[in-house]
DNA sequence: AGGAGTTTGTGAACGTGAGAACAAAATTGG
DNA sequence: CCAATTTTGTTCTCACGTTCACAAACTCCT
């Protein structure tokens, strides 16, 4: 017996399907603002940008929502998604680092609209506490630990310089958050348990750098690889 | 004879591989700055977040430039891998968009000193127009055309809200970008031979709430599955 | 010179993910 | 009520990525 219902709390969801679920959710958050109750696979697979067999696939690890030979009830399904994320209710987010990159994110609208309430901006430097930012106040760094138990924040965003980052993350462990979205150039060291995510805006770039240097060498890459194979 | 030489153009790197490229370059970057001329795969794979088999191997598809017993030269290894990338001369690089994300981004000293350079800074929004960020003067979008040809732009940077996105995205493909680093929350649809990089913030975080409703269900769920197994 | 000790590069085993293909289950029309 | 049609859910196969384990190759010491 190793059926796992959709209500047992057991059953494992790939890691990849699990990236994939919030482009689902705001597909079908489209697909409803748009007036649309019903879609198919197909229908969603394309707003998503993936292939509908993937789709499929994917849906099928958290239940059997569709209804064979009509699809999906585009508000059902989403409410089924976003309750396996987590986000029917909010989660309670801190920002630390309120340079540049900290202050778009504490005015970025998208967390709001998506589970997510920033419950406090903090900073070391004291020229920018007090100073309100997305209508909440930049606070020192040193208030993290009252404002986590506080709102039994588990989720911590890292926006500050590279030097600082790990040094954050330590407090941030120490205090017992177990969630962290890195947006330093630097790699986090955490124990066990704790989740790191990383995004990286000069890797991303870099990456399409790869990308773009061997489209450009292609022209002459062919030739190469013309030459090599009649020489071999 | 399928040896592909670290000269041949036709070898290829696996995708997750080139994503991890720029992590050995900046962990390089990190060593060689702080005086370290030798690192064996052990020292470096901790300095990137990842463990020495998986790094040994990665390297080996760039070539084999470290030396047994000894391990690799700090500064050799990093100029191999900013070749690969194709690091070692700039990209120029346009900036669409330029509300607090797009200023963030143009602020970003990592693109300069990574390899990218900010050639312009374009917005439909005609209040922003002239304003200047980071040295560089906002420009109407219309003017894409000309900047790209002018200075060879093969990539460019959506920071637009998710309503204009595509629509840049066209126009951005209908000039002759290649690349495209998409910071909106919208899936681009983009021809054959386009590279887009999706870079999502929200969608970031709702990932960790999934891992993060998990651990939060941990003792509970664990009792269920003790309880499950009791009944099977 | 030769043996002991290090560390790389790689072949082989294993696990995860993607996609094709199809059976199962629903609707629709006669 | 039954056949035709649609669309889901799942199985099977293949490709990709990770990790282990070890031979090859280098240094260092005696």
């Amino acid at each position: 017996m190793t059926t796992r219902s959709s209500t047992d709390p057991t059953r494992v969801i790939p890691e990849a399907t699990v990236a994939r679920l919030p482009v689902y959710l705001r597909a079908l958050t489209a697909l409803a603002d748009s007036g649309i109750r019903t879609c198919s696979s197909e229908d969603l697979a394309t707003a998503a940008g993936v292939n509908s067999a993937k789709l499929r696939k994917d849906l099928s690890y958290l239940g059997s929502y569709g209804t064979r030979g009509v699809g999906y009830d585009v508000d059902y399904l989403r409410y089924q998604i976003a309750r396996e994320i987590g986000v029917t209710q909010d989660w309670p987010v801190v920002i630390v680092g309120i340079g540049n990159l900290g202050h778009a994110l504490a005015n970025y609208s998208g967390f709001r609209s998506r589970g997510f309430r920033v419950v406090a901006l903090l900073d070391a430097d004291p020229g920018l506490i007090g100073q309100t930012v997305a209508g909440v106040a930049v606070r020192p760094f040193d208030e993290l630990e009252a404002i986590v138990q506080e709102h039994d924040v588990a989720i911590g965003v890292i926006a500050t310089p590279a030097l600082a980052a790990q040094g954050v993350a330590d407090r941030m462990v120490a205090i017992g958050i177990t969630s962290i979205l890195n947006f330093a150039p630097a790699v986090l060291a955490v124990p066990e348990g704790v989740d790191v995510r990383k995004v990286d805006l000069s890797i991303e770039l870099q990456i399409l750098a790869y990308h773009e240097q061997r489209k450009a060498n292609g022209a002459g890459a062919a030739a190469a690889a013309a030459a090599d194979g009649g020489a071999a």
